[in-house]
DNA sequence: AGCAGGTAATTTACTCGTGAATCATATGCC
DNA sequence: GGCATATGATTCACGAGTAAATTACCTGCT
């Protein structure tokens, strides 16, 4: 939950973060370079307040958050460049890496988005070329989508500098630790992925 | 930026995931147990269409996302049930855990949002009796917001469940892979939020 | 055949956050 | 002192997403 924290969405400021350290409660003590990022203040101050507290795992989950928050606004700004926002981006990176047409449907599922989100998207896509749709033969309610050759161009492009800014952004891990750190969340969002829907209540 | 897969904010589905792996290309092979995530899949997809791109950072920048995006969606559930958003928690949360009085401005640093944000979710927790404004006497400009005491219960209340809720989320990794995890993201937000003001071009 | 129920896509009404003004005040400078 | 500039907070117009209804169509059952 941003453990309580905000990763909402807007600014890109970097808080106080004066304090001192303190060890970790879960049986776990942070190493080093743990050290100073905003996360580790917040914490800092909750287990001030509260002192029972396991804040163990806020400190995974409020910087899983935070990272998110602070790598999507990085990699926005070459979308932005190309004037398309993320999600759009998503729909029709979608559309460019399964190479065949996909329907309203699909794209919703495998952009993780609403349906109506997906049709308002289409729309705008439509209306820039980038996307063509086709009704389907058979079942006259599904219609079929699939990138015209100026929305394929521009997907291949951006993503070379969508890549070029993700290496950039994780330069500061070296090999090891970067194929860790995928490993590692990998095993976490397989089991989120999995068995999520329980504690979805 | 969700690696070219969207981690928006709505639905829960399972795309299909059928795909067999491949290692990676950076140098790093991920090791057994990221198999079989939805990110996985999306990286072989692009690597089939693309196959000189170094999908390196895609697999722990699509995973942070996606963790993120899982994550939240788990952990608002006991939010919305105590009435709650999100963005109203993390505010109330950091006038809770400073444990002193902040302006509205600072409320926007720590919570990493928008000033207009602020404003109009204080307005609504104030008419909730949740939060209560002062006029600085030297400043007239500024205001000074702390919380009620049904404010300051009610975080309280909602924190444990918050908590439980992380360290259920959790529950597949043990001790010392959460703390590989918090330290290996405790270095890599270290550095973004240190230098990433030269990315954000 | 004909209807009950389900599913794909879209539309509608609404909420929320944002960036760009705007207001109100404070502060530095000449 | 008095004006220019900066800063805190708010307001405004708008874009984008959502949930819930709506439309259009298919399919299985009797």
């Amino acid at each position: 939950m941003t453990a309580t924290e905000g990763p909402s969405a807007t600014g890109g400021e970097e808080p106080s973060a004066t304090g001192g350290e303190e060890p970790s409660v879960t049986g776990v003590d942070l190493p080093g370079p743990g050290r100073g990022d905003t996360v580790a203040e917040v914490v800092r101050q909750w287990r001030a307040v509260h002192p029972g507290l396991d804040t163990g795992p806020m400190e995974v989950i409020g910087r899983i958050n935070r990272c998110a928050a602070l790598l999507q606004q990085a990699e926005d700004a070459p979308l932005r460049r190309a004037g398309l926002t993320r999600p759009e981006f998503d729909l029709l990176g979608a559309l460019r890496r399964t190479g065949h047409e996909l329907t309203p449907s699909e794209l919703a599922r495998e952009t993780f988005s609403s349906g109506a989100a997906v049709t308002k998207r289409l729309k705008q896509l439509t209306e820039r070329g980038l996307v063509e749709r086709r009704g389907d033969a058979r079942d006259r309610r599904v219609a079929h989508v699939r990138l015209t050759a100026p929305g394929r161009d521009l997907v291949d492009g951006i993503l070379p500098a969508q890549l070029a800014y993700e290496t950039a952004a994780l330069s500061g891990l070296d090999g090891p630790e970067l194929g860790e750190l995928a490993a590692l969340l990998g095993t976490l969002l397989g089991q989120l992925e999995g068995r999520l829907g329980a504690l979805r209540a």
